[in-house]
DNA sequence: TTGTAAGCGTTATCAG
DNA sequence: CTGATAACGCTTACAA
């Protein structure tokens, strides 16, 4: 594999240059670009300069001599998970509005990698991180930067962090269905994560409450394993007449269980889940999920974060925010899917 | 920071305290961390020094120095557009495993933006930059740093790019269309990009071809105007029987038009596009789809790019890949379509 | 207000 | 191979 060797040499005009061409010293032009007061003659003269000679402020020698970088780390599992895409879009256009760089990982849910972003993000002084961390129970050391966890917490540790408020959702999503007339739910959860793991105590405390049959499984991570597990909870002669999954990503693996099996939605059996896809309002006659307030997650954040970097005595918070309910086909009573296809003809 | 006074211990720790600890000089600890041959002996000592002291190179004062930041700006329209998201985690993964880092920008289609990032992009002094170009036809001013275009080319203009081969896809996908009986197609492109044209040629030189009557349509690339063009294309007596959408995007905003016109694919329309999504094989009996080479655009351009910095001076190259027709349910001709439709009674 | 000068933490140079 | 020393390009005391 070829490996990157080569750097271009840029123009070598720097603040000297600008301070020359302008007749005023370095230190005046600096003041002039961070916007100290400066003789407002000077400062034509410098912008002027600035124009002319085409300089461009060398960002790396300004970190280093300022001792700040302007920098947030963002870790998260994958990027292509639409929840984590468009967190984090609005991450990075709430940090670009405020002269923020963001630096983006994705750790695949391997906690080596994790560490190894957390080790990254310290070479890079960054002023902060927003860290959804991999689905793994284990401590984290201290690390010497403020973070602010979202998506997911760790049990246990002391961080800011924003989260959904997984139990109460879940369970929305159980007495949706057994309001539709469903009685035999699996539940599909994360095995590692927090998250999976409240959505589960949501998924079954609220199957006890209303007094219906509800399993909840644990589903890998890995795609192939998790299509395993799966086909043995819908194949067997007991299947269920509803499957709940814990996040959108899970979702598609079930819908493609489902067409392996031949199974139709919601006529042989309903379905619902977390995270909201622009394009789930079109597969059959719609996906049933739980909306993540994806925006307010990035901008509660961003803001936790700076409030952290200001304040960094403060006592950790924690944000639950409410997802909503989008009720689709998918999660049709029986007799009503039955209804459905019938009218179709 | 060091949770007893308070201090924050970690940023105190330099490349000199190493060299104290190791009982070298700071030169070779430099050494031992860029891998420059030294003595067994001090090598150990060093990492050891390293391990106790918890030292972490200042990768700012790093890129000063050496003048290489190893670091790549990925200029995309909009990261939440599928295509970009995969290309963009094939570029990073990449990028990480040599040892670079990505700063990644959004320019929502906007040129003011996109020139801003350029403008960043030389502040960081970035190794290179890949950029899918925002639709615009105008001309860029020459950068200091090598770049490659992605998915876009800039017409009159010499870079390096990696593109899909758009004008025979789309006439692969015409071609498709008329195979499958369908007469009057209509294709929606966007107006302003290269690659919406590209496409466009290919539908209309097919069309031509093949003597059928196909009309191309401009489509903005605001979502309300794209809407309100898309109800004038369907809602009128004359309907076509089947759509070719330019991209992946498109695609959902037609499904959108579709679902409001009440209009069933295929029994009333057929559907065909760009960009295969996971979730595509979903909606109905699928969408037939061109798939681009996601990952082989990523790499490709990551090795262009490396070329391009190793030899400045070599002519600009451009790479076109094929695509792969899918052919899904969203095509049949309108007989099998209610062959289907029957069948499914 | 402005200029002078001293670093920020690292790597490159060059002499030993 | 190793160590002293001088930058890299900028900001910021501190002095004027």
């Amino acid at each position: 594999m070829d490996r990157i060797t080569g750097e271009n040499v840029f123009m070598a005009v720097g603040i000297r240059d600008v301070a020359r061409a302008a007749g005023v010293s370095p230190a005046t032009v600096s003041r002039v670009l961070s916007g100290t007061p400066v003789d407002p003659a000077m400062r034509d003269a410098v912008l002027k300069a600035v124009e002319t000679t085409g300089y461009r402020p060398n960002l790396a020698a300004r970190r280093l001599r300022s001792r700040h970088t302007n920098t947030i780390g963002l870790i998260v599992a994958d990027i292509r998970n639409p929840f984590f895409t468009a967190v984090s879009r609005t991450i990075e256009d709430m940090a670009n509005r405020q002269g923020m760089r963001i630096i983006l990982c994705n750790t695949d849910e391997d906690p080596a990698k994790e560490e190894a972003y957390l080790g990254l993000m310290e070479e890079e002084r960054v002023t902060g991180v927003i860290l959804a961390p991999a689905r793994s129970t284990r401590k984290r050391p201290p690390r010497d930067f403020p973070t602010v966890l979202i998506d997911r917490t760790i049990p246990g540790e002391v961080f800011d962090c924003v989260v959904l408020d997984n139990i109460s959702m879940a369970d929305a999503l159980v007495q949706h269905l057994v309001q539709r007339g469903h009685r035999r739910i699996a539940g599909l959860f994360g095995a590692e994560s927090n998250t999976g793991r409240e959505r589960r105590i949501g998924f079954e405390e609220a199957a006890a409450r209303l007094g219906i049959a509800a399993t909840s499984h644990a589903v890998p991570h890995a795609d192939g394993e998790a299509a395993q597990v799966l086909h043995g909870i819908l194949a067997g002669a007991d299947r269920p007449d509803a499957i709940v999954a814990s996040n959108g990503v899970m979702l598609l693996t079930v819908l493609r269980e489902l067409r392996v099996l031949g199974l139709r939605v919601p006529g042989d059996i309903a379905l619902a889940g977390f995270d909201n896809n622009d394009w789930m309002e079109f597969v059959g006659d719609g996906l049933t999920v739980i909306e993540q307030p994806v925006d307010e997650i990035g901008r509660t954040a961003m803001t936790m974060l700076a409030e952290r970097i200001a304040h960094p005595e403060n006592p950790a918070r924690k944000v639950v925010l409410q997802g909503r309910l989008i009720v689709r086909g998918s999660s049709a009573a029986v007799d009503a899917a039955a209804d459905m296809e019938a009218q179709s003809r």
